[in-house]
DNA sequence: GAACCGGTAACACGGCGGAT
DNA sequence: ATCCGCCGTGTTACCGGTTC
């Protein structure tokens, strides 16, 4: 399980906040910026929390591609081919925007106050990194590309005295290297694709597209409910009872959802003090869904050689 | 019904040319 | 010279349509 609290007074000296009131009550806006100086001993107090984040997809890859994570099982080589230190940067890239929105889910509040937490983090379910695994550990030379996690990238609980869930938080993380307006308006909008017959240019996919029609009960909440079935079935009764009255085909009992956008990457050359990359005055006109919304924003400066040091910490003595 | 083709989706980076 | 916008690259899986 991912037991490990976010490491908060690293977190406040890392970035500087800028923070909105809430829009309607169901709209939140969240800068963050890292400050000038970035302390050498960064990585570090960020280290145990990306460990527990990744601690469950870790052994449980261990275990299908069968390589040992004892400290002495005499394979030395084996540490080279440990997820989650061994994959492809563009793949590691994505891994820290999720484990960023884990992050600031448990360290900050967001709209409608509520408190949030993360029993554990759907990693495992990172289908085709299993399988760039399982070829690497087979052959060293191979290397490519890692297909993304398919469906919500995110997923955070609300739960009541008793242990049941009475709200989800559903979040969709996006790293980018360079933060331009264009780039953000095609995260945000989608691709430009031509059309052959008549030639038309239109805009395709991007988040406003993807969160809208995201269904109620996302298929995370499905695996996310498995993991606590397998790893804590007994701290989780409550919270996994719930979920299945969500999951239900026929009559499923609705559970309140707030959705997350999480952005982040290296702000642009020219970016002004505090200037943010959505709107954060009013509920931006693309958003449709009924849900509450909350977006944050994190802005870098050389976030590639933070998330490479990172990543060269994890379990390493 | 099976086998094939092309297109789309998801992830991110790299390079080109034009604007500042 | 630098920044920015746009298009192409690589990967797997799944969709629909066409052909045998």
């Amino acid at each position: 399980m991912h037991d490990c609290r976010p490491p908060s007074r690293a977190l406040s000296r890392w970035l500087q906040n800028f923070e909105s009131d809430p829009v309607d009550g169901r709209y939140g806006h969240l800068l963050l910026v890292e400050k000038p100086a970035r302390d050498s001993d960064l990585g570090n107090q960020l280290r145990p929390y990306f460990e527990s984040a990744h601690r469950d997809a870790r052994e449980f890859f261990a275990g299908e591609i069968g390589i040992s994570l004892h400290p002495d099982a005499d394979e030395d080589d084996d540490a080279s081919l440990l997820y989650p230190g061994c994959l492809p940067d563009t793949a590691k890239r994505g891994l820290f925007g999720e484990v960023m929105a884990g992050l600031v889910t448990e360290n900050y509040e967001f709209v409608g106050g509520h408190e949030w937490s993360v029993p554990i983090f759907l990693f495992r379910y990172h289908a085709d990194v299993e399988k760039y695994l399982f070829d690497l550990a087979r052959d060293a030379e191979r290397e490519r590309a890692v297909f993304g996690r398919l469906g919500s990238d995110f997923i955070g609980l609300k739960l009541d005295d008793r242990g049941a869930v009475v709200r989800l938080i559903v979040g969709e993380a996006k790293w980018r290297g360079e933060l331009s307006d264009a780039e953000v308006e095609t995260l945000m909008l989608g691709k430009w694709k031509t059309n052959k017959r008549n030639g038309q240019r239109t805009r395709r996919g991007g988040i406003w597209a993807e969160i809208n029609r995201d269904i109620d009960v996302p298929h995370g909440v499905r695996q996310l409910q498995r993991l606590l079935r397998e790893r804590d079935r007994d701290g989780h009764a409550a919270a996994i009872v719930s979920m299945d009255k969500a999951l239900v085909l026929r009559n499923p009992v609705p559970i309140a959802r707030t959705n997350l956008i999480m952005i982040v990457g290296n702000g642009k050359a020219k970016r002004g003090e505090g200037e943010a990359l959505l709107t954060w005055e009013t509920i931006p006109e693309e958003y449709t869904s009924p849900h509450d919304l909350q977006v944050v924003e994190v802005i870098l400066k050389d976030g590639e050689d933070l998330i490479d040091e990172i990543y060269d910490l994890l379990w390493k003595v």
